[in-house]
DNA sequence: TTTTATTGTCTAAAAAATAGACAATAAATT
DNA sequence: AATTTATTGTCTATTTTTTAGACAATAAAA
């Protein structure tokens, strides 16, 4: 099967995902490496089906690349610098054009078509690490979560699409409630606060942060957890809305 | 000359512009009655060169269909459904097709293009009405001012395309500073009120309003306007930042 | 029994937003 | 010329929200 078949995408116009995990009280990006000759690192990302949406087409790439289900992105910017050129895959991908000819997965059509200038729209998530469970595809090594912090260096601008995807999320994980997208079933206000700073990269005040999330009038308090620790159980709460 | 060169443009990727405009307390529209047989009415929109970034697009593009130059646009939505086809030019231009044909501004290439589906990038800006002069150009029988709450009805999916534009627009207003675009070089502070009252379509209470507005400093108070009416002059503002 | 570490909550203080009041003023009215 | 009217600019009081400080409750260790 050709895996770049050039004539059912819109050309030139992809989507990238960054998907942010979290654990560990650390914030994580899931990013692909590619099965190329040398690594290349990515964001997970595809193109377009003619016959479908653009957040359709962001759900499929998703779990085309990284095996994830019924997750909701949300389109947070265009990036389309005028010189927007994949150049580091279509290295690598003349490599490995012989070898992949003659597999029947590339021919000179898509190649042409992979090297020219795409616009790509960008989506983020937010999942909780310790009930998802990537699986790589056929095109990459690996997926793998990587501390927001010590990213690897990715191709084109796939960085900075990671800088400004955790902007916009800090502008709206309160009004959307998307935090809580990233916790366990139940959790205590403690983990919600780490995750919180996690998120913003800065410390909260405990009493006023306890106060501010009960607020939001979306949680629901369960009974107190045994940690076994020396002092007072904390209560579990629940998301509900 | 061709109008619709398919060969210098992103194919199924446009670009269409929410030009909000301010005069008489009401905000306004530009909007475009597109050349045709019976009238069309769309946002001034265009598609994008493969050698030119999108930000640079948008701007060429406003300033092709409506003349207005030196505009700051900022993306704010990418619209992507499945069927995302302009039908209606699309209808239009089949009847004009022999006239343009043997004019050779269309091409049988050209009308397939422009027949297939295509993903929008939606730009908006604010811009002063009364040192703005909206040229049509020769695409467009004409370019107008049209008040926010009482559009025409347009081509494809635009109306909403303006009403997500306007809900970024309140978002943005404070945090970008961009009402004073739409202001002439100098104001009274009931003329930014009965902006924000346009924009925001609800009062704000005059005292409390003026402080807000002070506390941004970024006004420089000039001297008072004597007015002719029966009251104490107001003071003249100028923006400074 | 006392100590220690952490949680949940209360109150005080500070800051910000909202509401009410009034003096200043330019022209119209008397 | 004095008074009235309409609107502007600003001040203060009030309310609401945010932030900081304090302390009781509790589970296990000492």
């Amino acid at each position: 099967m050709k895996l770049f078949d050039e004539e059912s995408f819109i050309h030139q116009l992809s989507i990238d995902c960054v998907i942010f995990g979290y654990k560990d009280a650390e914030l994580k990006v899931l990013i692909s490496r590619i099965n190329m000759k040398q690594p290349l690192w990515a964001l997970p990302g595809g193109f377009i089906r003619h016959e479908e949406g653009i957040d359709q087409a962001a759900k499929r790439i998703l779990e085309e690349r990284t095996g994830l289900k019924d997750i909701y992105l949300e389109q947070y910017h265009v990036f389309g610098g005028p010189n927007r050129i994949n150049h580091e895959v279509f290295k690598g991908l003349t490599t490995l054009r012989d070898e992949w000819v003659d597999k029947g997965i590339l021919d000179e059509s898509g190649m042409q078509w992979l090297a020219k200038r795409f616009v790509s729209i960008g989506y983020y998530a937010l999942v909780d690490i310790n009930t998802t469970h990537p699986q790589k595809s056929e095109l990459d090594d690996s997926v793998d979560w990587y501390n927001v912090k010590e990213l690897p260096t990715m191709i084109m601008d796939h960085n900075d699409m990671v800088v400004q995807a955790l902007e916009t999320l800090r502008l709206n994980l309160d009004r959307k409630l998307i935090a809580f997208n990233l916790l366990p079933e139940t959790f205590t206000m403690k983990e919600v606060q780490e995750l919180y700073e996690a998120i913003f990269d800065q410390p909260f005040a405990r009493n006023n942060f306890q106060k501010k999330i009960l607020d939001m009038n979306v949680l629901e308090r369960l009974e107190k957890k045994f940690t076994g620790a020396a002092n007072k159980a904390p209560y579990l709460y629940r998301f509900q809305k």
